[in-house]
DNA sequence: GTGAAAGCGCTAACAA
DNA sequence: TTGTTAGCGCTTTCAC
């Protein structure tokens, strides 16, 4: 490292002066004569001399740092999260760490341990899709940091938790389908363990019951972990259906878009013949063919509020934990519009 | 915070040890009886001692800790790289924090003062598009502490840096246009102060040159801070021109899909009227009609390699500064194929 | 208004 | 093999 590191005994011996008050001079402390705070403070700024924050971190107990674990950063959702998480964190004089999970399980509780290691002072965690036990998270508890839960949050725990309105808007959004005309509406669904996954599909099953259609277990696809790589043959299953299904609530944009595109591959018309609905409105929806009506989630905002209430935790420990529900909203576009 | 921490101190009372021999069995030290360490380790696992990594931290003058500043943490690009990044530092048990400069001059700046400021043990960065000069990084020459660019490096800088053949690729993608029957090949470029955004201009100036084809200006766009809003404009601009290009190189995937689009909408043909290339290789390219011809770069490999540069520069401070280059590829689909 | 000393949690040189 | 002591850089009582 940089020996070079100018220290508050270095700038004391140079002036004569005790470290103590150097100390207070540069804190701004009351009661230090204005003519030592003056020198003192020249000194520092020619010595260019930085507080050494480790050393501020070990005499305070805490490191002005939040651990984030995502799934993956590579995901446009997090990374929109992760935009909305460092502007607050900044601002606030904190820093952000982040760790992925990649959907591991053992990658959660590995990261959970390692942060906690490194005295973060907090913790914001979207739990992976393998995750199915909160055996991990108990630490947590135990050690009473503060934390919050956002998007995929962990519902039974007894702290914070920020998410969508993933029912309803899934619930709106099938309803949406079906006053388009639509009567065999398909499904691709994550893990039912995960809480919003497990929303997502009531909400979508709900609409069809309330409009008096019927559920279909041929129309339903949970996947695993790596949806990304089943696309096709998910699709493929859907259009060669004896009886295919006539519209598609997709897992996400991308997902969306790769189905739309095998779809017209077999000549089929969108949205006439099937209509496709994403989730996430991600840019590129609006320059497909046809455009793709999706669901907008306030990514950046989830962010943002996740780390507001984590910075109120942190700063007041037995505040009591909040659940946020942000609201998502449904962007129609062509791929879903087939009534005028 | 949690008062509840377990400290080497409190093991030590407990057993009637010093906090040496504590920290000594702990630490797997040799001298050390093994009565003793058995004792001494078992009570700190029923304790669930955690070693305070901020005590270490000062006592070793280090923080394992890794700074990232990227223009844009939602980047796919930079997305990736960060993966790459997390994988190797992670493994080397370091963690990593991350900080955006939101393509700004300004925040960079703060941005660096803030990671040295914790006492980050090296850097990674990519530089803004606003940054045409290097005096916030004399900081950390002068601080001499471990530092890599990678992607939009800082050439002049005599640090290591890590990045891709621009110039190359670029020639290699506009003789492939040539070479597809394109004769007027537009291009949207980066500001010209940054060292990829330069060579990737140049290498295609001369592809055209040598292939005897004229350098025209109105075929090059260069943009500024936020080319994304601008797409749809510049692509109007060029279709609506006397003599409208033939092929576009575009900046990035997601603006030439955009610009398909619009093509599209005009009632040109792709690519027999104009063909369109990308850059990045994001998987949407894959979904669209005509599918997206497009520069791959190895955005992950970029991390691990830049990683590993910088970790090999803080454990021997006084390694030579490494250039690394890393080859990108072309990846030709529908949307440049004009011939057969 | 300033200095001396203790202490945050840990390691390591030196003693015993 | 174990304990004592000092010290990493800083803040903060407590004396003076």
């Amino acid at each position: 490292m940089k020996h070079t590191a100018v220290t508050i005994k270095e700038i004391a011996r140079l002036l004569g002066l005790s470290k103590s008050t150097v100390s207070r001079a540069l804190t701004e402390h009351a009661d230090v004569n204005d003519e030592t705070r003056r020198k003192v403070q020249t000194v520092a700024r020619q010595l260019q001399y930085e507080p050494n924050k480790i050393a501020l971190n070990l005499k305070q107990q805490c490191t002005r740092t939040i651990g984030v674990i995502v799934p993956e950063t590579a995901n446009v959702f997090f990374a929109k999260v992760m935009g909305g998480i460092q502007e607050v964190a900044n601002e606030a004089g904190y820093n952000v760490v982040v760790c992925q999970s990649n959907e591991s399980y053992a990658a959660e509780k590995e990261n959970i341990r390692s942060l906690i290691a490194n005295q973060v002072d907090g913790l914001l965690i979207s739990v992976s899709q393998e995750t199915d036990n909160t055996d991990h998270f108990d630490i947590i508890l135990k050690k009473n940091i503060p934390v919050v839960f956002f998007d995929r949050i962990c519902e039974a725990f007894p702290t914070s938790q920020v998410f969508t309105n993933n029912y309803e808007i899934s619930f709106e959004a099938t309803e949406h389908l079906i006053a388009q005309g639509c009567r065999r509406i398909a499904a691709i669904s994550g893990p039912q363990h995960l809480y919003h996954s497990r929303n997502r599909l009531q909400g979508y099953k709900d609409a069809l019951r309330k409009n008096g259609l019927p559920i279909i277990d041929n129309y339903i696809i949970t996947h695993g972990n790596h949806p990304e790589k089943n696309i096709e043959q998910y699709t493929k299953h859907l259009i060669t259906l004896a009886e295919p299904p006539d519209a598609i609530f997709a897992i996400n944009d991308i997902a969306a878009i790769e189905m739309m595109h095998i779809i017209k591959q077999h000549g089929l018309k969108i949205p006439v013949d099937i209509a496709v609905l994403g989730f996430n409105n991600e840019t590129i929806g609006n320059f497909v063919e046809p455009s793709l009506s999706t669901i907008h989630l306030p990514a950046s905002e989830m962010g943002t509020i996740a780390t507001q209430v984590l910075l109120s935790q942190i700063s007041d420990t037995n505040c009591k934990p909040q659940k946020k529900l942000l609201k998502s909203s449904l962007v129609v576009r062509e791929s879903t519009s087939r009534v005028r």
